[in-house]
DNA sequence: CAATGATCATAC
DNA sequence: GTATGATCATTG
Protein backbone atom coordinates (compact mmCIF):
# COMPACT_ATOMS: atom_id res chain seq x y z
CA UNK A 1 0.00 0.00 0.00
CA UNK A 2 0.94 3.46 -0.68
CA UNK A 3 -0.14 7.34 -0.67
CA UNK A 4 -0.87 8.48 -3.93
CA UNK A 5 2.00 10.64 -5.59
CA UNK A 6 1.66 14.53 -5.27
CA UNK A 7 3.65 14.87 -8.57
CA UNK A 8 4.97 13.29 -11.58
CA UNK A 9 8.43 12.85 -10.64
CA UNK A 10 7.19 10.85 -7.19
CA UNK A 11 5.34 8.62 -9.27
CA UNK A 12 8.59 7.81 -11.83
CA UNK A 13 10.97 7.64 -8.58
CA UNK A 14 8.38 4.82 -7.08
CA UNK A 15 7.76 3.18 -10.30
CA UNK A 16 11.29 3.04 -11.18
CA UNK A 17 12.14 1.73 -7.44
CA UNK A 18 10.05 -1.73 -8.60
CA UNK A 19 12.04 -2.14 -11.80
CA UNK A 20 13.39 -5.65 -11.28
CA UNK A 21 11.61 -7.26 -8.34
CA UNK A 22 9.21 -10.09 -9.46
CA UNK A 23 6.14 -9.93 -8.11
CA UNK A 24 6.40 -11.73 -5.56
CA UNK A 25 8.33 -9.26 -3.79
CA UNK A 26 5.46 -6.53 -4.93
CA UNK A 27 2.74 -9.19 -3.25
CA UNK A 28 4.19 -9.75 -0.38
CA UNK A 29 5.30 -6.11 -0.27
CA UNK A 30 1.79 -5.09 0.13
CA UNK A 31 0.11 -8.35 1.86
CA UNK A 32 -0.66 -9.87 -1.39
CA UNK A 33 -1.06 -13.45 -2.50
CA UNK A 34 0.57 -14.42 -5.79
CA UNK A 35 -2.55 -16.46 -7.36
CA UNK A 36 -1.10 -19.56 -9.08
CA UNK A 37 -2.73 -18.49 -12.48
CA UNK A 38 -4.24 -15.56 -14.67
CA UNK A 39 -7.26 -17.43 -15.69
CA UNK A 40 -9.32 -16.35 -13.08
CA UNK A 41 -7.24 -12.93 -12.20
CA UNK A 42 -7.29 -11.33 -15.26
CA UNK A 43 -6.38 -8.04 -13.84
CA UNK A 44 -4.33 -9.11 -11.02
CA UNK A 45 -0.73 -7.48 -12.18
CA UNK A 46 -2.77 -4.68 -12.73
CA UNK A 47 -3.93 -3.99 -9.58
CA UNK A 48 -0.94 -5.21 -7.97
CA UNK A 49 1.19 -1.98 -9.88
CA UNK A 50 -1.92 0.28 -9.11
CA UNK A 51 -1.67 -1.08 -5.18
CA UNK A 52 2.19 -0.71 -5.40
CA UNK A 53 2.28 2.58 -6.62
CA UNK A 54 -0.56 4.26 -4.86
CA UNK A 55 -3.69 4.33 -7.49
CA UNK A 56 -7.45 3.95 -6.64
CA UNK A 57 -7.64 -0.16 -5.94
CA UNK A 58 -11.07 -0.85 -7.72
CA UNK A 59 -13.36 1.07 -10.36
CA UNK A 60 -12.92 4.49 -10.93
CA UNK A 61 -14.12 6.31 -14.56
CA UNK A 62 -10.44 8.20 -16.04
CA UNK A 63 -7.16 8.02 -15.32
CA UNK A 64 -5.39 6.19 -12.35
CA UNK A 65 -3.73 9.68 -10.99
CA UNK A 66 -6.67 11.87 -12.26
CA UNK A 67 -4.20 14.97 -10.61
CA UNK A 68 -1.21 13.74 -12.41
CA UNK A 69 -3.79 13.09 -15.44
CA UNK A 70 -1.50 10.02 -16.03
CA UNK A 71 -2.74 6.47 -16.80
CA UNK A 72 -1.21 3.40 -15.84
CA UNK A 73 -0.71 0.78 -18.07
CA UNK A 74 1.03 -3.00 -17.11
CA UNK A 75 2.09 -4.60 -20.53
CA UNK A 76 3.52 -8.11 -20.64
CA UNK A 77 6.16 -8.48 -22.76
CA UNK A 78 8.64 -11.49 -23.73
CA UNK A 79 12.12 -11.48 -22.91
CA UNK A 80 12.95 -9.24 -26.44
CA UNK A 81 10.99 -6.40 -25.16
CA UNK A 82 7.79 -7.72 -27.41
CA UNK A 83 4.40 -7.18 -25.75
CA UNK A 84 2.59 -10.66 -25.61
CA UNK A 85 -0.94 -8.98 -25.76
CA UNK A 86 -3.20 -6.05 -26.91
CA UNK A 87 -3.48 -3.42 -25.02
CA UNK A 88 -7.22 -2.89 -23.94
CA UNK A 89 -7.61 1.03 -23.39
CA UNK A 90 -11.41 1.52 -22.72
CA UNK A 91 -14.94 0.78 -23.81
CA UNK A 92 -16.30 1.77 -27.32
CA UNK A 93 -19.33 4.28 -27.29
CA UNK A 94 -21.77 3.04 -29.41
CA UNK A 95 -24.82 5.47 -29.39
CA UNK A 96 -25.18 9.41 -28.80
CA UNK A 97 -21.60 9.62 -30.88
CA UNK A 98 -22.74 12.17 -33.81
CA UNK A 99 -20.48 15.14 -33.12
CA UNK A 100 -17.84 13.01 -30.96
CA UNK A 101 -14.31 14.50 -32.15
CA UNK A 102 -11.36 12.67 -31.42
CA UNK A 103 -9.76 15.05 -29.01
CA UNK A 104 -12.63 14.63 -26.87
CA UNK A 105 -13.29 11.46 -26.81
CA UNK A 106 -12.65 9.05 -23.62
CA UNK A 107 -9.92 7.17 -25.16
CA UNK A 108 -8.15 10.32 -26.41
CA UNK A 109 -7.91 11.29 -22.98
CA UNK A 110 -7.02 8.77 -21.77
CA UNK A 111 -3.73 8.35 -23.90
CA UNK A 112 -2.54 11.59 -23.56
CA UNK A 113 0.04 10.30 -21.18
CA UNK A 114 0.99 6.98 -20.00
CA UNK A 115 2.88 5.19 -17.63
CA UNK A 116 3.62 2.27 -18.81
CA UNK A 117 5.02 -0.83 -16.50
CA UNK A 118 7.00 -3.63 -18.98
CA UNK A 119 6.37 -6.90 -17.04
CA UNK A 120 8.45 -9.77 -17.98
CA UNK A 121 5.68 -12.26 -18.39
CA UNK A 122 6.59 -15.38 -20.58
CA UNK A 123 3.88 -18.05 -19.77
CA UNK A 124 6.76 -20.28 -18.85
CA UNK A 125 7.00 -18.42 -15.90
CA UNK A 126 5.61 -18.51 -12.50
CA UNK A 127 3.36 -15.72 -11.78
CA UNK A 128 5.50 -14.17 -8.75
CA UNK A 129 8.59 -15.02 -10.85
CA UNK A 130 7.57 -12.56 -13.40
CA UNK A 131 9.78 -9.30 -12.89
CA UNK A 132 8.49 -5.52 -13.36
CA UNK A 133 10.36 -3.52 -16.35
CA UNK A 134 11.63 -0.47 -16.83
CA UNK A 135 8.70 2.63 -16.29
CA UNK A 136 8.32 4.64 -18.43
CA UNK A 137 5.98 8.04 -19.51
CA UNK A 138 4.91 8.30 -23.02
CA UNK A 139 2.76 10.72 -24.57
CA UNK A 140 2.05 9.94 -28.23
CA UNK A 141 3.94 11.76 -30.68
CA UNK A 142 2.10 13.83 -33.47
CA UNK A 143 2.58 11.20 -35.78
CA UNK A 144 1.18 8.44 -33.43
CA UNK A 145 -1.86 10.45 -32.27
CA UNK A 146 -2.78 10.74 -36.07
CA UNK A 147 -2.37 7.36 -36.93
CA UNK A 148 -4.86 6.71 -33.17
CA UNK A 149 -6.95 9.42 -34.76
CA UNK A 150 -7.32 8.13 -37.99
CA UNK A 151 -8.86 4.48 -37.07
CA UNK A 152 -9.90 6.00 -34.57
CA UNK A 153 -12.39 7.99 -36.95
CA UNK A 154 -12.88 4.82 -39.34
CA UNK A 155 -14.47 2.90 -36.89
CA UNK A 156 -16.66 5.03 -34.82
CA UNK A 157 -17.91 6.42 -38.75
CA UNK A 158 -18.48 3.16 -39.16
CA UNK A 159 -20.32 2.51 -35.92
CA UNK A 160 -22.33 5.71 -36.90
CA UNK A 161 -23.53 4.49 -40.16
CA UNK A 162 -25.17 1.20 -38.21
CA UNK A 163 -22.07 -0.60 -39.64
CA UNK A 164 -21.25 -2.13 -36.08
CA UNK A 165 -21.40 -5.86 -37.40
CA UNK A 166 -19.08 -5.20 -40.05
CA UNK A 167 -16.11 -4.38 -37.90
CA UNK A 168 -13.49 -6.64 -36.84
CA UNK A 169 -10.01 -6.97 -35.35
CA UNK A 170 -8.52 -7.12 -38.39
CA UNK A 171 -9.15 -2.86 -39.14
CA UNK A 172 -7.23 -0.51 -37.62
CA UNK A 173 -3.55 0.17 -37.94
CA UNK A 174 -2.68 1.17 -34.62
CA UNK A 175 -6.00 0.58 -32.95
CA UNK A 176 -8.98 -2.13 -33.11
CA UNK A 177 -12.34 -2.71 -31.67
CA UNK A 178 -12.88 -6.12 -29.79
CA UNK A 179 -15.66 -7.46 -27.97
CA UNK A 180 -15.22 -6.51 -24.42
CA UNK A 181 -17.97 -8.18 -22.03
CA UNK A 182 -18.65 -10.81 -19.50
CA UNK A 183 -19.40 -13.40 -22.51
CA UNK A 184 -20.67 -13.59 -25.68
CA UNK A 185 -24.14 -13.42 -24.55
CA UNK A 186 -23.72 -9.72 -23.30
CA UNK A 187 -25.59 -7.03 -24.67
CA UNK A 188 -25.74 -3.51 -25.21
CA UNK A 189 -27.49 -0.30 -27.43
CA UNK A 190 -26.29 0.35 -30.55
CA UNK A 191 -27.08 1.98 -34.10
CA UNK A 192 -28.42 -0.71 -36.67
CA UNK A 193 -28.41 -0.89 -40.67
CA UNK A 194 -30.78 1.54 -41.11
CA UNK A 195 -30.86 3.64 -38.20
CA UNK A 196 -32.73 1.80 -36.09
CA UNK A 197 -31.79 0.54 -32.30
CA UNK A 198 -30.15 -2.77 -31.76
CA UNK A 199 -28.96 -4.61 -29.61
CA UNK A 200 -25.01 -5.66 -29.71
CA UNK A 201 -22.10 -7.06 -27.77
CA UNK A 202 -20.51 -4.30 -25.93
CA UNK A 203 -17.00 -3.61 -27.35
CA UNK A 204 -13.62 -1.78 -26.64
CA UNK A 205 -10.61 -0.56 -27.60
CA UNK A 206 -7.39 -1.95 -28.07
CA UNK A 207 -4.25 -1.08 -28.92
CA UNK A 208 -2.36 -3.28 -31.66
CA UNK A 209 0.75 -5.21 -30.79
CA UNK A 210 2.93 -4.14 -33.64
CA UNK A 211 2.16 -0.02 -32.02
CA UNK A 212 2.95 -0.65 -28.55
CA UNK A 213 6.08 -2.68 -29.65
CA UNK A 214 7.16 0.26 -31.28
CA UNK A 215 6.67 2.46 -28.55
CA UNK A 216 8.56 0.03 -26.32
CA UNK A 217 11.39 0.08 -29.14
CA UNK A 218 11.28 4.02 -29.47
CA UNK A 219 11.87 4.03 -25.98
CA UNK A 220 14.84 1.58 -25.44
CA UNK A 221 16.41 2.40 -28.61
CA UNK A 222 16.76 -1.37 -29.95
C1' DC B 1 2.15 -19.10 -33.59
C1' DA B 2 0.08 -14.61 -34.20
C1' DA B 3 -4.18 -12.46 -34.05
C1' DT B 4 -9.06 -12.21 -33.42
C1' DG B 5 -12.90 -13.25 -30.70
C1' DA B 6 -14.33 -14.72 -25.98
C1' DT B 7 -13.96 -14.48 -21.27
C1' DC B 8 -12.92 -13.69 -15.84
C1' DA B 9 -13.23 -10.90 -11.25
C1' DT B 10 -15.09 -7.10 -8.79
C1' DA B 11 -17.69 -2.73 -7.50
C1' DC B 12 -21.75 -0.30 -8.08
C1' DG C 1 -25.01 -3.39 -17.76
C1' DT C 2 -20.85 -0.35 -17.23
C1' DA C 3 -16.42 0.55 -15.95
C1' DT C 4 -12.19 -0.86 -13.62
C1' DG C 5 -8.16 -4.35 -14.47
C1' DA C 6 -6.69 -7.41 -18.50
C1' DT C 7 -5.54 -12.48 -20.41
C1' DC C 8 -7.46 -16.77 -22.27
C1' DA C 9 -8.16 -19.73 -26.07
C1' DT C 10 -9.77 -20.86 -30.50
C1' DT C 11 -9.00 -19.88 -35.27
C1' DG C 12 -6.62 -19.27 -39.50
Amino acid sequence: MKTPPINEQQLLDSASALCGLTLSQVANDNKLEVPASLLRNKGWIGNLLELALGAHAGSKPQQDFPDLNIELKTIPIDRYGKPLETTFVCVTPLIGINGLQWQQSNIANKLRKVLWVPILSEKNLAIGERTIGFPFLWQPSPIENKLLEQDWEEIMDMIAMGNIEKINGKIGQVLQLRPKAANSKALTDAIGKDGQPIKTLPRGFYLKIPFTHQILKNHFNY
